[in-house]
DNA sequence: CTTCAATTCTTGAATATTCAATATTTTCAA
DNA sequence: TTGAAAATATTGAATATTCAAGAATTGAAG
């Protein structure tokens, strides 16, 4: 008796790599938007968290923004530069550093919002209306459920 | 009358935001069992694609495992020196390398293979059997859209 | 109170990635 | 057939990210 071909799945069945495949296409499109205004993915997260008027000191921001401490010290230090964000020292724990969007960032931000909301209306667009909400549902869920 | 306030969706809720969360958050887990091994994600990739036993080109490779084409130059010079692949030169076009799996290398793939499949049973029971294949399917036609 | 461990953020060195330029080979039009 | 354009892979410099260590502050136990 041959033994059944131990079939071994490709690597474009795993989970794993599909989540990879489809983050690199989507975030690939919204990076050649958001070029416009020459700002990367990641610093717009950053002026979109803010933008809630808060102060949100950086353990936070980086857990939000996906992205290292380290990283967003220097990306925050860039955005200083352009006056962008700012730092303000927390009073109640001065371990803490807060920071606010400035004026200059709300506007940035406006216009990259926009661009953003073209880009996912491009989406629902080809994608359709309802593969996407199902597949926002599932991502959710799966990242509920991995913590 | 006052103007509805004009709810600027938050990050959280962006598709390329949830990709993003997701995709880091699986892969997370994934290095993790391939530390194991020492082993990066993308090495694993590049053992995967290349177990099939043929010969694959860097253009190809660097499009299978999602990876610039310089950053895969430099990766698969380290992954000669350990010897888990060598390059041959395409006899047909010699414009092109072709990147071959050692015997050294499958032994390895055959070990990540399986610390990989642990993960992807890890997500089947904690995440379920059906939202999983329903979210691949998702992530499929995402991508199929997309091109 | 004092001291020691934990938390928060930043820094500097090591490592990795990217961009632009280069070298080689192939393709194809004139 | 020749020469220019396209395709493929690599290199080196510029940039970005990461890891480990450091500085400052807080918390909490003795």
């Amino acid at each position: 008796m041959a033994k059944p071909p131990k079939q071994n799945s490709p690597i474009t069945e795993h989970l794993a790599y599909l989540l990879a495949q489809a983050n690199r296409e989507i975030n690939r499109q919204l990076e050649l938007r958001l070029s416009k205004e020459g700002v990367p993915v990641e610093q717009w997260r950053i002026l979109k968290v803010l933008s809630d008027g808060n102060g949100h000191s950086m353990g936070e921001l980086a857990d939000a923004v996906l992205l290292n401490h380290p990283t967003l010290t220097k990306m925050i230090d860039r955005m200083v530069s352009d006056t962008l964000v700012y730092r303000v020292q927390d009073p109640n724990d001065r371990r803490k550093v807060l920071m606010f969007i400035s004026d200059r960032g709300k506007v940035l931000c406006k216009k990259l919002n926009s661009l953003a909301v073209d880009q996912e209306e491009h989406i629902l667009e080809s994608y359709g209306d309802k593969p996407t909400s199902e597949l926002k549902r599932l991502l959710e869920s799966l990242i509920d459920s991995s913590n």
